[in-house]
RNA sequence: GCCCCCGUAGCUCAAUGGACAGAGCAGCAGCCUUCUAAGCUGUUGGUUGUGGGUUCGAAUCCCGCCGGGGGCGCCA
């Protein structure tokens, strides 16, 4: 099979087929319907996995669910579901023989599994990856449109190691969703508003103004300090004298006094806010950059305050909301309308008694927004677990207020991210800065670079250090399951060895070493003229793993789950390694078969980068 | 009191109704004159917090309990 072959297959995929063997899969499954039909078996589903365990490579399904059902329908004649599982999976075997595209198929303990002829699945496999190259496992156009919404940090404080937690995984899965064939929209929506915001402004105002750094990081960070030290100034201490309390009320007078004028609109005080905010931005938008995450749509909370409040009348209008300013605030008692008995959604406040808004007015503005505006059919939130009840509020007053797509809003929570030493605290200087685990990260790798690879040009050092960082950071975090909490131990999150990022990326480097050996060495236009039936066991595991990538890719893409790439990234880079100690490429035995195996690494390198590339893991030439 | 999340090997985590609960780290034993040893191979280590239930089949679903974290009318 040549260039025909290739094409054709290529063509099959992308037009329908999206995990590889649907074509074959449907093939037996319509003989196995029929063989039901023929056998007054019920037509319950079946569910395709690969065969565990056996080393050779194919499909399997079981049959307890049709033979629970049969027992069900009273025509079991006493036969327990396990043996009857097993004389149905025998029957079906024997209805299957000569299946084009398998060698053999056998019934055990219930299960009927289907080995594949290795040589033509093999050659289908490799020239699909081959053929769509850097598309290869993505899937077919969608006709739904997904905003992502995440990284969401505020202004006038500086990034941290948890607002990274939420900005690759937010990343990831808009990669992810993307690639599974939804149109996706990147949205960030940075607190640029609130108290907390007011406090920097006041401090720096009253006791630092002029004195910023100018260096982008090191102004960011200085922003952070200023919030330390201003709330420090505003709390109340134990034993605090009569003069300390004064004062502390005398500064909290004017912080309140600078909130109102801003409220109101006041020139210099909203020019101030709009300088220091931007210094934020620009820490933000070069953390960003150095993320390689691009944002398509950047909603401010400050531009969804005034709309938001017109919300607020039209609820109160249609007798969701009640208002009871003066004395009290505009809320909806979610529970009672739902006609709950007990307390779930609560009551939720959707505007103070003083007419001002909250997180949860602004949230419904901004829903909004994305349904007209931008015509969203999801919306996904990337956001800490702790604003749980938060987003079942927002999300059921959308609903009350009868926005359709409220049902697909889906709060993505993740587990919040502490150190060793406890919880993060901005006010006890107890922070892990981005910027300062980034340095790290780079001055670890390079000490990495020197002492393992020291022919390694200075010229490219940098750029590789940034690669092999930003992925042993990335992988560290996506590979732990977002609803858990997480501990963040420098050591850990920046470990080169075994189930990490440069682990992968020294497979793609593993890879590229042989593939520019083979150029180097004229090799690599040798004629292929296809893989043998004779694969090793080695060859045969890696082409399998590379098989259920465009699976693995919907299957994360519907459960909105980047942990499952970062798994199957790590089986398939597992299964190169193996392959690349085990099976000589440049020195097989004979010219037909170095060509075969010269197909497989370049494929093998295709699924790396594509897969690395949805965990948002760049990987270098060399390393 | 109510709601949400978590409890799996010494540690960090996978496996969300299917076959023997898997990896990494740590430990132990091997493998670099051969395509990058940031690697490979072997090995030690588990009554899946606990008690019931549903099911042919449960770490996974349901109920109770224990332990940890978070949240609950005018913070974000």
């Amino acid at each position: 099979m040549g260039i025909i072959g290739a094409t054709f297959f290529a063509t099959v995929f992308i037009l329908g087929e999206e995990t590889m063997f649907e074509v074959e899969q449907q093939a037996v499954e319509a003989k196995i319907r029929s063989f039901f039909a023929e056998n007054d078996i019920p037509q319950v589903e079946l569910k395709w996995t690969a065969i565990p365990f056996s080393g050779e490579w194919g499909i399997s399904t079981s049959f307890f669910a049709a033979a629970a059902a049969e027992a069900k329908a009273g025509k079991s004649r006493g036969v327990p579901v396990p043996l009857r599982a097993q004389e149905i999976a025998e029957a079906a075997q024997k209805s299957l023989e000569g299946l084009p595209g398998f060698s053999r198929g056998e019934a055990v303990k219930g299960y009927l599994n289907l080995y594949f002829s290795t040589a033509q699945v093999t050659q289908r496999v490799v020239e699909s990856v081959l053929a769509a190259g850097s598309r290869f496992g993505a899937g077919n156009p969608r006709q739904e449109r997904v905003m992502v919404e995440f990284s969401q940090p505020n202004t006038h404080h500086s990034f941290h190691i948890g607002h990274y937690r939420n900005t690759i995984l937010g990343e990831s899965l808009a990669r992810i969703v993307q690639f599974a064939g939804f149109e996706t929209i990147r949205a960030s929506y940075p607190g640029d508003l609130g108290l907390g915001v007011i406090t920097v402004l006041w401090a720096y105002e009253k006791f630092y103004k002029g004195q910023e750094p100018q260096e982008i990081h090191a102004r960011g960070q200085w922003l952070l300090k200023i919030y330390a030290e201003a709330t420090n100034l505003l709390t109340a201490k134990e034993n605090e004298t009569p003069a300390e309390k004064a004062q502390r009320e005398a500064y909290d007078a004017e912080r309140r006094e600078m909130y109102r004028k801003w409220d109101a609109g006041d020139p210099y005080i909203r020019q101030l806010w709009q300088e220091t905010r931007e210094w934020s931005l620009e820490e933000l938008r070069d953390i960003l950059r150095m993320m390689d995450v691009q944002i398509d749509e950047w909603f401010f909370e400050s531009e969804v305050d005034e709309p938001s409040k017109r919300i607020v009348e039209e609820l109160i209008a249609r007798g969701i909301a009640e208002d009871e300013r003066p004395a009290g605030p505009v809320i909806v008692k979610i529970d009672e309308k739902l006609g709950l008995t007990k307390e779930k959604y609560r009551t939720a406040v959707i505007l103070r008694s003083d007419g001002t808004t909250l997180y949860l007015t602004k949230d419904l503005a901004l829903a909004r927004e994305k349904f007209e505006k931008f015509q969203v059919d999801r919306s996904v939130y990337v956001v800490d677990n702790r604003q749980s009840l938060h987003f079942m509020q927002a999300f059921k007053i959308l609903e009350l207020w009868g926005f359709k797509q409220a049902e697909k809003c889906h709060h993505l929570a993740y587990g919040f991210v502490s150190l060793p030493e406890g919880a993060m605290s901005a006010r006890r200087g107890r922070v892990a800065l981005f910027k300062e685990v980034y340095d790290e990260a780079i001055a670890r790798v390079l000490a990495v670079i020197a002492e393992k690879n020291p022919n390694m040009p200075q010229e490219e050092r940098l750029g590789v250090a940034q690669k092999i960082g930003m992925g042993a950071l990335a992988y560290s975090f996506l590979s732990v399951d977002n609803n858990k909490d997480m501990v963040f131990d420098v050591n850990d999150a920046l470990s080169f060895d075994g189930r990490t990022g440069p682990y992968l990326q020294n497979a793609v480097v593993r890879a590229n070493s042989i593939l520019r050996k083979a150029e180097a060495e004229g090799a690599a236009g040798e004629a292929f003229t296809g893989f043998g039936d004779d694969l090793t066991p080695h060859e045969i595991a890696l082409i399998e793993q590379m098989s259920r990538f465009p699976a693995a890719v919907q299957q994360a893409a519907e459960e909105y789950r980047p942990l499952l790439l970062a798994s199957y990234a790590y089986e398939l880079g597992n299964a190169f390694h193996s392959f690349y100690h085990a099976v000589p490429v440049l020195q097989a035995e004979n010219p037909s078969l170095k060509a075969a195996r010269l197909q497989l690494v370049r494929a093998a390198r295709v699924v790396l980068t594509n897969a690395l590339w949805l965990l948002g893991v760049a990987a270098p030439e060399t390393m």
